[in-house]
DNA sequence: ACCTGAACACCGTTCAAGT
DNA sequence: ACCTGAACACCGTTCAAGT
């Protein structure tokens, strides 16, 4: 019925070559949720955008989760490369929690996605080594090394979870959340909070997100 | 056709009175997501739950978000009550902390509802108002009041959100997760993470959470 | 072995029409 | 004024049947 010169392999390479693996899924995954949103990432979706069945893609993931899980590996590939040299141990950590940050600022709703996913990947896993490793040369007991991991982790993706809500109130929704915030900070019931709104609607969240950090790690110093 | 005798008001309260107001649409929401998750947590379970249809729903609550934002704004509840007496600042601190991650744990989900969302009822904004003013008076500039909280509350969100889903991966699924982990901490590739595996996979959260918030509170002295 | 097509059991949201 | 009923445009997931 085709043309008779067509090989089944040229066949199979009609329109787009058949792309259908574990990475090519992943990455053309991160690109929907870059284009429109984590909400927008529908398993029927992505399947389409693979030229592809929905139901084609339950022979790769069990579920969505694990698609989800397999974007928050992505995400973390090269944050566990290796430290330049001579760094002190408190630039060493936030060199390796900025880079954390950065991954996670690199898509859009990209903190939503990591918070909801639990990564045995070695992308995940390299990137615990080095945070505990660093600390480990620094703290008293191994279990405040581990601690201290898990703090920095914490913090770094619930600031990022509130810097990227704050980014994708997208233009129109923005002014009207802060006037709203406005609206709501009645000098006389929220003083301290009225005094703060500059700060707290600063869109300069490097800043706060140094500020964070900066404490943990003077903590550790202390502590 | 129905018995002459029954009044309308007495048909309108037949089997359960009607219950449609914001308050018990949120309590009702709220005991949907304790029972079955926040994933159970749909506009039509909520409305069969009230006994009215979903579009109902809609002239209370203008989107799902909207009803978010209000069952994050009620877990809140208590958390600005004043303070005990002749409290250190330092334990003041740990107190409010302590008070948000204890709302948050209140509610199956409590961590994802409320970082989903962006309330600027009473509940959230007293609570702000009474952290920031408890650092003002410690802290040197008021920037670093302001940064200081969102700080508490980023690792405070961010902790608890680990903590329910280490709760959530319910019985079944936990000992899986946990063999799938000891499985992949191969000690030559992750020799860290290997002697960290015990506090890694410790449940007691409560001692993980007690750890960040004294180096957050430490770093503040130091700083 | 791998994919399609079609179905199952749902979603959030809107809106005419009723009372 | 408030609610119902019904629809619109979707979901995640499963699975027989095809090739």
């Amino acid at each position: 019925m085709g043309p008779t010169s067509t090989s089944s392999s040229a066949q199979r390479s009609r329109g787009r070559p058949r792309k259908m693996g574990v990475p090519e899924a992943v990455a053309t995954a991160l690109r929907l949720v870059d284009e429109d949103g984590l909400d927008a990432l529908t398993m029927r979706r992505l399947a389409a955008a693979l030229d592809v069945q929905a139901g084609t893609l339950y022979r790769h993931f069990a579920t969505k989760q694990t698609l989800l899980a397999a974007m928050a590996e992505e995400m973390l590939a090269g944050c566990a490369d290796p430290l330049p040299d001579g760094l002190a141990w408190r630039d060493q950590l936030t060199e390796l929690a900025g880079r954390l940050r950065t991954a996670l600022l690199r898509h859009r709703d990209g903190a939503r996605v990591y918070a909801g996913t639990h990564s045995v990947g070695p992308n995940t896993l390299n990137y615990a080594e080095t945070l505990v490793g660093v600390l480990r040369e620094t703290c008293p007991a191994p279990e405040a090394a581990t601690r201290t991991a898990l703090t920095i982790i914490h913090f770094t993706v619930g600031h990022t979870l509130e810097e990227q809500a704050a980014q994708s109130l997208a233009g129109s929704e923005l002014p009207a959340s802060l006037t709203l915030l406005h609206a709501a900070l009645d000098p006389d019931a929220y003083p301290n909070l009225a005094a703060a709104e500059a700060t707290l609607t600063s869109t300069d969240f490097a800043a706060h997100f140094a500020h964070g950090l900066n404490l943990i790690i003077t903590g550790l110093t202390t502590g």
